[in-house]
DNA sequence: TGAACATATGAATAACTGTTCATTTGTTAA
DNA sequence: TTAACAAATGAACAGTTATTCATATGTTCA
């Protein structure tokens, strides 16, 4: 009893495809995991994840980019959180078809 | 009251990675979406895509490495059906997001 | 068998992407 | 102000990827 599912706009098509790009990355998809429990800094992240902290810069803008976390503010430090509840599920409903 | 969500193994994430990948290039988001009402052999999802045979027929063979779709032979034709109940899943959570 | 058709494959190319390095911007506290 | 620190940015490079063209494989039917 579901409806038909309609195949949308070309243009949505293609903001489709550029969110999944952007969980197509391991180091993007870490980056979230880090922030499911918490918000951390730029450099937390880096740290913990044992990477340059360019390279954690770069990533954070294409998630932010994509609305995908936000930024707050304190002092030095730029803390980033998950900006959507989506993520989780997403993220989660691609593990499920990966671990079979 | 949800449990933690503990990052799983690198290998793991690279598959994830690579699955999220396979829904990020719009070519294989409208073959999937042709597949939702029923099964299509290769020339009918070029057709209806109006784009080349022998591009339909490598983003099927992405697809079904990834097992996102199964064949059925019939006669010259295969016929293309999707293989995951995922799929629908996964592309509906992403188009929530796009949609706002 | 051979002709006609459907699909798959391989090589080539152009475009895109993730990381690094070097540098800049922005903030705090002395 | 300045020094010290945190984060962002830009250019460059290597690696990846989607598409096309040409061809091969596989199937049916006369």
């Amino acid at each position: 009893m579901n409806k038909p599912d309609k195949m949308p706009e070309l243009e949505v098509l293609f903001e489709l495809a550029d969110l999944f790009k952007v969980f197509g990355d391991s180091t993007r998809l870490r980056i979230m995991y880090t922030l499911f429990e918490d918000e951390h800094s730029v450099g937390e992240i880096a740290e913990s994840l044992g990477m340059e902290q360019s390279t954690i810069s770069h990533q954070l803008r294409v998630l932010r980019t994509n609305k995908l976390v936000k930024i707050r503010r304190e002092g030095k430090q730029i803390y980033y959180s998950l900006d959507d509840d989506h993520v989780k599920k997403i993220i989660e409903m691609g593990l499920d078809h990966v671990l079979e």
